[in-house]
DNA sequence: TCTTTCATAAACACTT
DNA sequence: AAAGTGTTTATGAAAG
């Protein structure tokens, strides 16, 4: 029946373009992260030269690290290097972020730890080289740890104070017990710092998974970084920071160990410890040591089986005491390991990024799905894998199979999702083979843009050449209403399709000529005259009127599925398989994103929207008939016109889209998207 | 089984 | 005249 031998020639033009618009999303997943700067511009930054910034970060340490010599030493080595070497790095990133802050000022202005924003700031814009970073973290480090150490000690006395009156008050305690009892408690305090900067050191350890070889730390770095953004590194740091800074600021007593966050508390005195440079006399007087701690737990982080867990490392030690050396001689604060850091911390960041994006997806979806539907459905049916272990409670999808996405072969990781985001409600039918035509139709009834995340979905189908499981009517929908004004014409309709789909990439005669076909055939669809000849609209109410389908689900299935399911476990249990899965893939493919994850969290969605439609059945009008797919939600993002801009770009990017491409390419291609996936 | 919805193909008209 | 754009008809599949 259908030939697309013929068509394939006819359709070249418009592939072509679309493959090349079709990737990169991590352009904008830069953007939107940039909220977290704030006052000052990146112009405002990149006047300001980093050198500055550096100096003063470093004064400001410096006057606080009398006791610190060992570290001064160092200090120095690299302030020089700093002076000396104007940076590398250039603001170029600013240009993704709005507004930035300058760290500097603000430096100066206290003299005390640099804000965790401020070393975002500075980690953002990279305005700072590897070895300026160094430094400033070093110097930060120091410098946390003095203000906990202060603090304890503030904390201790205080403690003290409060022992020595109520023992006064007993009236029986001389003083000698009271000092006795002074003492121990600060041992206690002294230990427990010990122990802080030990969970310190093992975390910095940790992040340095990545193995960088020393000379080429910033190509790596790069290659590894593509997809992440500044921004991510800031929060990152934040994260980082601000665990300490709490620990400051509550100056509870004793940072206390206790507390199971280790990895991100204290950042700072990890190195401290690691090198063993750091570590402060007062400290090491105590008798327990960092060595004596990883004795007695042996938990470090880096050291397992007597082999070196340093990134690239892997050598082998019989006692942990060589190891530490070896960690502390080869491992210690240098270009090489802080790039190894930041790389771990992107990667870790970009990780974060996507459980972030994807609960928010969730919670989108299930408050919408909640106001929205009313009647979810429950019924509980085991789901897919993913599902089993996600949405057990909850939701009821339908159950495909175990859901193995795709089955596809063409797409290891197909979304399962397509669906997910349109807030719209979806209304997917089973998706198990993503690939067929499975019509699903979402009831959108509302027409919302899409939903942010889609963005996700959106790669990959970007990539995949996995038949969206939407109509065409929906997909043209979604393509015009992303459209900043909402009209496109004919060709930018093409356009959007090829950029956003791969699977539109080939046999172009045969989807314009449904999409025409659609276009003509729907009364949602209204073509207005336009100055340069005419433009495709839509009418939602028509849109809504043909499928009626609403869930009609129940409420109860959906809020079930809000509390039960709560992303919670669900998506932390899918994300870990699906990290586990991907490691590689994932930072390889950084234009791509990461599939498996997508996969997963497709998967969840789908699920969830199985469920519902299942439950829902009535609502969904689910039709029959193979269709590209239903909604669009997921295209959204900022496509808006495929020809001016397309956002993103890809490595390959089109930049090109003149209007004509049509001629041009075409998409024939399959190659192309084979090998990305 | 009938109906609906959708995909696909194709003929045809009109416009550029 | 060719290509693009729109419209319309036909056919088949899937699903309710």
């Amino acid at each position: 029946m259908m030939q697309e031998s013929g068509t394939e020639a006819t359709s070249n033009g418009p592939a072509s373009q679309n493959r090349a618009a079709s990737v990169e999303d991590g352009a904008r997943n830069a953007r939107p992260n940039s909220a977290t700067s704030v006052d000052v511009t990146a112009a405002d930054l990149i006047h300001l030269q980093p050198q500055q910034a550096l100096q003063v970060a470093r004064q400001i340490l410096l006057q606080q690290q009398h006791q610190q010599q060992q570290q001064q030493q160092q200090q120095q080595q690299q302030q020089l290097q700093l002076q000396q070497g104007t940076d590398l790095k250039s603001p170029k990133d600013n240009e993704n972020q709005p507004s930035l802050q300058v760290p500097v000022s603000v430096a100066m202005m206290t003299p005390q730890v640099i804000t965790p924003q401020q070393m975002q700031q500075i980690l953002q814009q990279q305005v700072l080289s590897p070895q300026q970073l160094q430094v400033l973290l070093q110097q930060q480090q120091a410098l946390m740890l003095q203000q906990q150490l202060q603090e304890f000690y503030k904390k201790q006395q205080e403690q003290l104070h409060l022992q020595l009156l109520q023992q006064q008050h007993a009236g029986k305690q001389s003083k000698e017990q009271q000092q006795q009892a002074q003492q121990l408690a600060f041992q206690q305090q002294l230990m427990q710092v010990q122990q802080l900067q030990q969970q310190h050191l093992l975390n910095l350890q940790r992040q340095g998974l990545l193995t960088i070889q020393p000379g080429q730390t910033a190509l790596p770095l790069h290659s590894l970084t593509q997809g992440i953004n500044p921004a991510e590194l800031q929060q990152l740091w934040k994260e980082v920071t601000n665990l300490k800074e709490e620990n400051n600021s509550n100056g509870r007593r004793g940072l206390d160990l206790s507390s199971p966050q280790p990895p991100k508390k204290p950042l700072l005195n990890q190195h401290a410890s690691t090198n063993g440079q750091y570590m402060s006399h007062s400290l090491k007087r105590e008798g327990s040591t960092l060595d004596d701690y990883h004795h007695s737990h042996h938990s470090h982080p880096l050291y397992g089986h007597g082999v070196c867990k340093w990134p690239g490392c892997e050598a082998v030690f019989e006692d942990f005491q060589s190891f530490l050396k070896h960690l502390n001689n080869e491992h210690a604060l240098d270009d090489r390991s802080t790039a190894q850091c930041r790389v771990q911390m992107q990667v870790v960041q970009q990780l974060e990024l996507q459980l972030a994006k994807d609960k928010e997806r969730l919670q989108a979806m299930m408050t919408h799905l909640h106001v929205k539907s009313t009647e979810p459905k429950p019924t509980p049916q085991p789901l897919n894998l993913v599902s089993s272990v996600t949405l057990s409670k909850t939701a009821p999808p339908e159950a495909s199979p175990p859901l193995s996405l795709p089955q596809t072969p063409t797409t290891p990781t197909a979304p399962l999702t397509p669906l997910s985001q349109a807030h719209s409600v979806i209304t997917p039918n089973s998706l198990h083979h993503s690939v067929g035509p499975m019509r699903r139709r979402y009831s959108d009834k509302y027409n919302m843009p899409i939903s942010p995340d889609i963005v996700q979905n959106k790669e990959f189908y970007m990539n995949a050449e996995v038949r969206p499981p939407f109509t065409y009517a929906s997909l043209i929908r979604q393509g015009i209403l992303e459209s900043p004004e909402k009209q496109l014409t004919l060709n930018e309709i093409y356009n959007w399709f090829t950029r956003m789909f791969a699977y539109f990439r080939r046999n172009a005669a045969t989807w314009k000529n449904a999409v025409r076909h659609n276009l003509s055939l729907h009364k949602c669809f209204v073509r207005v005259e336009n100055v340069k000849g005419a433009v495709w609209t839509v009418d939602e109410l028509e849109f809504q009127k043909r499928r009626p389908q609403k869930i009609t689900g129940s409420p109860a299935l959906v809020k079930n599925i809000q509390t039960s399911l709560g992303y919670g476990p669900a998506l932390s249990a899918a994300f870990q398989a699906s990290m586990a899965e991907n490691n590689i893939p994932l930072y390889t493919t950084a234009s791509i994103g990461s599939p498996t994850l997508n996969s997963l969290a497709n998967a969840i969605r789908e699920e969830m929207i199985g469920a519902m439609d299942h439950g829902n059945s009535n609502g969904s009008d689910s039709s029959p008939g193979r269709s590209p797919l239903p909604a669009m939600h997921h295209i959204k993002e900022e496509p808006l016109d495929p020809e001016d801009h397309e956002g993103p770009l890809s490595l390959v990017t089109t930049a090109n889209h003149s209007p004509d491409f049509d001629h041009h390419r075409d998409y024939d291609d399959d190659q192309g998207h084979d090998d990305m996936l």
